[in-house]
DNA sequence: CGGTATCCTGACTGATACTG
DNA sequence: CAGTATCAGTCAGGATACCG
């Protein structure tokens, strides 16, 4: 699971902040990421499509998590050149295939969160 | 697709911040739950083996961590009132659970983290 | 329509000092 | 050893205004 990135460092070698896992929970782990694969999922969308579909994004984050989706070539963007001008967000080959892990943690999410909302629930209770 | 009257309110937010694995993604997603996980994969730990062992956890960071996963019911903390005073960490049954979907990411990231650098590299020279 | 640019606030995080 | 307490910096993210 966790490992070290393939750096020949001494036996000893630590839990690094590079593993695999967590760079990939930088990439996909902040407030909106997922949310945009997820309006994505089912087709392209224009931008302001998904700004309607997903509940408390501001314009600039959409945007830049858009950008940043680009950028790691998860997510194409194409402009028509119209007046008013389109541009048209559409999931990747690469971006589909983060379904399967973005699936495996929402499975655990739904057979395992009300267990943990139950145990903080009894620890909050023991603290006071 | 989901259409509704204006008086009704529920099906109309397809993508909301509490779907199951923007819950999931918020308790793991910070910077040091994944790496505690993997750490105490192989067993328990103590205090400072795991601080030893996590490269860069500072002392308040890894006790928060430890905290909110103790509160979750995925980590257990247990005292042993020697002198000195031993806690031993060891992941429960729930926690153990854990693996599986952060498996998945891994394995994501392993495949597809060199084709998001390259991607990365061509979008940025492209921008200048 | 689909953005940029700018300012600002609160949360996350680290450094440091102290304690049972 | 295994913490707690306090302070300070960074930065993600929201509000607002403007633009091609």
């Amino acid at each position: 699971m966790v490992t070290t990135s393939s750096e020949s460092q001494l036996p000893s070698s630590p839990y690094r902040a590079d593993c695999p896992t967590r760079r990939i929970l930088d990439r996909i782990g902040d407030r909106w990421t997922v949310l945009i694969v997820g309006a994505l999922w089912d087709g392209s969308a224009r931008f302001s499509e998904l700004r309607r579909r997903i509940e408390g994004v501001s314009q600039k984050m959409l945007t830049q998590t858009l950008r940043a989706l680009e950028r790691d070539g998860l997510v194409q963007r194409t402009v028509y050149p119209e007046v008013p001008v389109r541009v048209e967000y559409t999931l990747t080959e690469a971006g589909r295939t983060l379904r399967e892990p973005l699936r495996a943690l929402e499975e655990w999410s739904i057979t395992h969160l009300s267990d943990v909302s139950a145990s903080q629930k009894a620890y909050d209770r023991a603290a006071s």
